[in-house]
DNA sequence: ACTCATATTGGCAGCGCTGCCAACCGAAAA
DNA sequence: TTTTCGGTTGGCAGCGCTGCCAATATGAGT
């Protein structure tokens, strides 16, 4: 009973309205609305008093009315297909910082690299009325592509430049990536080199840079030698296993190429593990440019993405209302001494 | 001019609303909400007319207005320090598995450390009238705990048992980790031990862990012989710098405690890049139980922390709409092979 | 003192949906 | 035939705020 009383209580909190505001600073509705959203012209003594009205009443805005009233909606919606994969993450902290001092909000869900989750949340998310839907890449389903060109909202596809933006695409080319990590290696005098990854039909970026990497390969007339792809998502153990079991069957390789760094990493800890020198007998390459690979003892071969960059890119695009546009941030090569 | 005529039929698009389902379905808006939210009574034919009308339109139900009418809102707002600590991602992937399950909605905003801005971020949340808002820990201000007293929706602390709750908290002790934490180096025959951290102003559960573990420490008759503190965040490449400078001041150290693995594998690498061998120069231990601590050649001592199940429990708490309580999860300590 | 442009201000109709309530519709019961 | 009752259905008043517009106040100019 305690409880529920409580619970009444909070209720009752809760709910100080902008009209209670008005009434007990003694003015109107709208003045409260203009004073609190510092648009349109009010004076200075009643900026005071319904300031501090407010303070008094301990009064919150509720920015669900507020939004439904208004037009535009201060959301942005970040539909991203996982959490594990830190570029994720690394592309919210970009996004969240702009949008914060632009006082949007940011809701997301995560699709687990499933178009068809990516399709349902997508229509979970337009629901809120976003004022842009941001996702991963440019493989959707038609359901999601029609349903978010019928939407009106603004469409942001990140970390990818391989393939037709919706509206805004805002990312770097994951084949040119693949490409320059080829020419590279090959650059570096290796001809005899390997590939391990994770699943590709999931992370079709991954794809998209190994296919090119391979294309690579193939023109200098040196083809990839052998491949492991493991099941479920890049990790490092995954890339540690990757590569044992890809030299179990490929013994003369001279050089690696991981999906990622975490995949790389797994490679670099299984050579130390099993006394194989790098670079001389096994080189590696990986893919992100994590900072963790600058600080093992021989710095990872890689490329650097900016991650965050195209988290801040992306939202400051988002709250100019800039036109459709597509934006390559390009990437570095490190060339570390893996490789 | 194409583009503003776009825009409109982009709107045209965006508007359609409940009553117009209705119309096209030949029945009443309250029918067509029933039949939506699948809620109240309806026959199967007034269903299949209703969804059809929903297909034919591209109908999207919009949550704000949805929101506003009732009364829960099915938000649930997290206000976390960081996503380059890889901790909240964690929590944020257990939450939203949770989460979509149940059609919630997580919103997320980042206070980079700092009371004052989560303050400023926890009040923006509010207005969006979450039905909770999780934050990490009990270290707010007392502006932040009024106004969440106030607010009447739900709050979950997270990650840290060491206080007094708001409402619900789920995760830990971070002093007894400390404690765990010295008294496994003590048992081990460590007895000159050092400490390499980061801020621990701004990450407070590190600083709860650091102190508990002090204290064992003392009260064993064996106090800490140095520690080495970094500013700015936690990282691999400021545990190695860390490391280096805490053992140019102090050579004798036999084990170093770091405040999370982040730190201890760049320590690890540092040794490892000096030669210096593990653990029989000198031990290392971690805090966290990274996946990539297992992944190298000698798994890292450590203390593995229930992040994903905290986010989990802590949804399923929320959509449960459980009493006020707290979850211990516990951990799990880590032999390894660096302690 | 009188006029007119400008600065302030309040009233009120929605935004799109939900919740409540009254109305309606057979079919079973009287 | 009339009454009864549960299953269906539509109408409509808000939810709390914003945007528009009319009303009032202020102040400078003559």
């Amino acid at each position: 009973m305690s409880g529920s009383k409580l619970t009444m209580e909070f209720k009752h909190q809760a709910t100080v309205t902008l009209a209670e505001v008005a009434e007990a600073a003694g003015v109107g509705e709208s003045t409260v609305s203009r004073v609190l959203r510092n648009h349109g012209s009010f004076s200075g003594k009643t900026r005071e008093r319904v300031m501090a009205a407010v303070e008094r009443l301990g009064y919150v805005p509720n920015r669900i009315a507020g939004t439904l009233a208004s037009t535009g909606s201060r959301l942005v919606a970040f539909v991203i297909p996982s959490l594990s994969n830190i570029v994720f993450p690394d592309v919210l902290r970009g996004a969240s910082t702009v949008l914060e001092e632009n006082r949007y909000q940011a809701v997301f869900s995560v699709t687990d690299y499933d178009p068809g989750k990516e399709e349902a949340l997508a229509a979970a998310m337009l629901a809120w009325r976003p004022a842009a839907v941001m996702l991963a890449g440019y493989e959707h389903t038609e359901g999601t592509a029609k349903m978010l060109r019928a939407s009106g909202c603004r469409v942001v596809e990140l970390l990818d430049l391989d393939g037709d933006a919706l509206d805004i695409a805002v990312g770097f080319s994951n084949r040119a990536a693949g490409r320059e990590s080829a020419a590279f290696l090959l650059r570096r005098g290796y001809r005899r080199i390997g590939y391990v990854g994770h699943d590709l039909n999931r992370d079709t970026r991954a794809g998209k840079r190994f296919s090119s990497f391979c294309e690579t390969l193939d023109a200098n007339g040196t083809p990839l030698v052998a491949h492991e792809i493991l099941a479920g998502p890049s990790s490092v153990e995954n890339g540690r296993l990757g590569l044992e079991r890809l030299l179990a069957r490929a013994t003369d390789l001279d050089a690696v190429y991981f999906s990622n760094d975490d995949m790389a990493l797994g490679g670099y800890f299984h050579c130390l593990a099993q006394g194989i020198s790098i670079p001389s007998q096994l080189a590696i390459f990986g893919y992100n440019g994590l900072d963790i690979g600058r600080a093992i003892p021989q710095p990872l071969s890689t490329i650097r993405t900016p991650r965050v960059a195209t988290g801040e890119i992306a939202a400051q695009l988002i709250v100019a209302n800039a036109p459709p546009q597509a934006v390559d941030l390009g990437f570095e090569l490190i060339e570390g001494a893996t490789a």
